[in-house]
DNA sequence: CTAGGGTTAG
């Protein structure tokens, strides 16, 4: 929502470039009902009015559009295309928008093949081109991969890898849980003598990968190092070291953390109030969580969908669905559109309560508000039925599971078998158990059967 | 117009 909403007022302030007598994008991006929608006007209305649309506004409009929906950007990029002769000329940021759109719709193939295509035209091979390709592949876990193309690849296209494609590793390889290479790729960026020195988003990559992997140690260190390069930290560098405080349930060490960062001049966001209340809700301390909920209210920082779910987890593991529920429905009341993880919350809430009938009513609206169950909210509902002992409602679960092209995974196997132990049918059980056996090859080759009872 | 941060888990 909070970027839907961002992508409105982007889009409201590139309309702002438009005379006032022509108001009407304006007008359908305050009605609009989504910030797809609003992007995509705004492009559409740049684009009719031809050679007096800049290029660049075209270029923003185009990545407003991507960012939401990634194949209207294509069919967008299309028609600018078509109209390319007389009217506008895609610029390689153009071109980049689109190889983006490629890879963020699992789509490298495409990507590379447009990469081609720009290369084939004579363009000049610019970082902007290489780096949406480069997080494709980081994406995808082929970091390795990627790092070549930086180390090697783009040089020989005589294209100077610049910080972002650098950045992007570092993000490839914590995101691989090699935070230890990111840091000393992070050493050789600023050892290198100027070509390409870390930035503020550099250091808070690798210092969020190293706070994940669970090295505050290094983390620190290199937080220090950060300052004597005198790089100042921002609200995402804060916000990332509350967040691991948080998730530790550091509270005290956090709220030094938040202190610190509001004396140096930064102020919270969304994310960092966030972190805060998640992490009050996960050390117990509820009315702390709820101060913070109307003190970034107060500050005028709205919360948004993964804050209320945040809080609504807190409820429902502590027996009180009811109360997320009235979160939940004054949330959508509101218009702000519960997520896949707040049905998840909510359902397992439910599930954990025994209360059934809510759980599938839950369930019904959320299929009506077209989500998509996936395998984490069916299981919840098989278990929710086999713990009752209800096995064969637990079973048409698993088939409606299947019907929805779900492959079953470990967990509904096991949740399944121990539903079938409960009511000792064990020829049942153990007929699953052999299924599970040849159709789901779990990772460490070990299974962990659930127990409900304590 | 590209890079970094927050929520769910038998």
């Amino acid at each position: 929502m909070a970027r839907r909403v961002a992508a409105r007022a982007r889009a409201r302030a590139r309309a702002g470039g438009v005379p006032r007598s022509e108001g009407t994008i304006q007008d359908r991006a305050r009605v609009g009902s989504g910030g797809a929608e609003d992007a995509l006007d705004v492009f559409d209305e740049l684009l009719r009015r031809g050679i007096g649309a800049p290029i660049r506004s075209l270029n923003g409009a185009l990545a407003d559009v991507a960012r939401d929906n990634p194949a209207a950007a294509v069919s967008r990029f299309n028609r600018m295309a078509r109209a390319g002769a007389s009217m506008v000329t895609p610029t390689v940021h153009t071109y980049g928008i689109l190889i983006g759109c490629c890879c963020s719709a699992g789509r490298l193939d495409l990507g590379f093949a447009a990469l081609g295509h720009v290369v084939k035209k004579g363009f000049r091979v610019e970082p902007i081109i290489f780096n949406p390709l480069l997080k494709g592949l980081c994406a995808d876990k082929r970091t390795d991969d990627a790092m070549d193309i930086v180390l090697r690849g783009m040089t020989e296209l005589r294209c100077v890898p610049n910080v972002f494609s650098h950045t992007i590793i570092l993000k490839g390889l914590c995101h691989e849980n090699r935070s230890q290479e990111a840091l000393e790729l992070l050493h050789m960026m600023a050892d290198d003598g100027g070509g390409c020195l870390p930035n503020v988003v550099s250091y808070s990559t690798v210092i969020d990968g190293l706070l994940k992997e669970g090295d505050p140690d290094k983390a620190y260190a290199t937080y220090r190092e950060m300052l004597d390069r005198r790089i100042l930290p921002n609200v995402v560098t804060y916000s990332s070291i509350i967040a691991a405080l948080c998730k530790g349930q550091a509270m005290d060490k956090a709220m030094e953390v938040h202190d610190r960062m509001v004396n140096n001049g930064v102020t919270p966001n969304c994310f960092t109030y966030t972190s805060l209340v998640h992490g009050f809700c996960s050390s117990g301390q509820l009315t702390e969580a709820i101060k913070f909920l109307e003190k970034m209210c107060s500050n005028g920082v709205e919360p948004n969908v993964v804050t209320y779910s945040s809080l609504m987890d807190y409820l429902c593991k502590n027996g009180r669905c009811t109360e997320a529920r009235k979160i939940f429905d004054s949330m959508v009341k509101r218009g702000l559109k519960p997520d896949i993880t707040t049905y998840s919350s909510l359902l397992h809430g439910y599930a954990i309560e025994g209360a059934l009938v809510e759980m599938h009513g839950l369930f019904d609206l959320m299929v009506q508000s077209d989500m998509q169950p996936d395998h984490y909210v069916f299981n919840t509902l098989i278990y929710a039925s086999a713990k009752q002992g209800k096995i064969d409602e637990a079973m048409l679960v698993f088939s409606k599971m299947r019907q929805q092209g779900l492959k079953p995974n470990c967990v509904t196997y096991s949740t399944l078998i121990n539903g079938y132990c409960k009511v000792t049918r064990m020829e049942n059980a153990l007929a699953l158990f052999q299924e599970m056996s040849y159709k789901v090859t779990s990772k460490r080759g070990v299974t962990k059967i659930p127990l409900y009872d304590k």
